[in-house]
DNA sequence: GTCATTGTGTTGCATATACAACTCTTGTCC
DNA sequence: GGACAAGAGTTGTATATGCAACACAATGAC
């Protein structure tokens, strides 16, 4: 990695393409489970944090609100989420069920990512990551999640 | 850098993460001049390479084609690109001025984004890149672009 | 020349996302 | 206690994106 070597493409298109590429990888490895890799996300989210509410998530992950709004309205109608969504989220049965066969899923595709991309392709990501949130939190210290 | 750490977060949620945070912050400069950032890289592409076919963008951005001809039709809309799209596409004198104009937004985005960013994180965006899209390469040889 | 294949573009339908405006609840100040 | 402010959630409207199915054109095999 030489540093001083300038930087030709564009950050901010690089960037969506390569989250255009792996949400397609990631949503094919869902797809048999009938799950999209952003519901899969949440779904593991909810599963490890019971009762959390739409905004915590939306914080964390940087969504708008009115985005996690619909999203949660979709994994209601998929029968994932209990009805009483305003105090917090819970998954069903259904969605319990669920959301552990997406963390197997999630756990082997991550490993194959990581054997696949190399230690240092992931910490070169790791890096850039820190830099650029650790900028945002700077401009705005509000956004805790 | 230290590539013995193991990395516990998500890579492809990571990356979404990062790809609406950025996104957010390019469509804010791109705001006054009435264009997301989306519609203004396909304006500077497009200017750069007059007559470029809707495959061709399609396969270089890795856009599904279907959401490429919804984007040159907004484009349409819009008053930058001339009518007859099929035989390669071409910006008409309100595309071109406001292509210029995305093109100066750009270079400050851009620069602004070295800065901030510094080298090492911005190499480190380049490894992960360059890895990631080679092992795409690989999988596929008739990706060409 | 005809037919099969392949490439290009469009449309139907769906998800993921944003911003703005609205409603409700909750909490605080006086 | 009532007005005001802040936070949570929803809905309207829009863009960005994907998959599947289709139409059409170009290209080759024969």
């Amino acid at each position: 990695m030489n540093p001083t070597q300038p930087e030709n493409y564009c950050i901010a298109g690089r960037l969506r393409l390569l989250s255009r590429v792996v949400t397609g990888l990631y949503n094919e490895a869902f797809a048999d489970e009938g799950v999209t890799f952003a519901q899969a996300g949440l779904l593991m989210r909810i599963f490890a944090q019971p009762g959390i509410r739409q905004a915590a998530l939306a914080r964390t992950l940087q969504i708008e609100k009115s985005a996690m709004s619909r999203d949660v309205q979709l994994m209601q109608r998929n029968g994932w989420l209990t009805e009483n969504v305003k105090n917090g989220l819970f998954l069903t049965e259904n969605g319990t069920a669920t959301a552990k066969r997406c963390h197997k899923i999630w756990k082997a595709l991550h490993q194959n990512a990581l054997d696949q991309l190399g230690p240092e392709a992931v910490a070169g990501l790791s890096l850039f990551s820190d830099k650029l949130l650790q900028f945002q939190i700077e401009s705005n210290p509000f956004t805790t999640g």
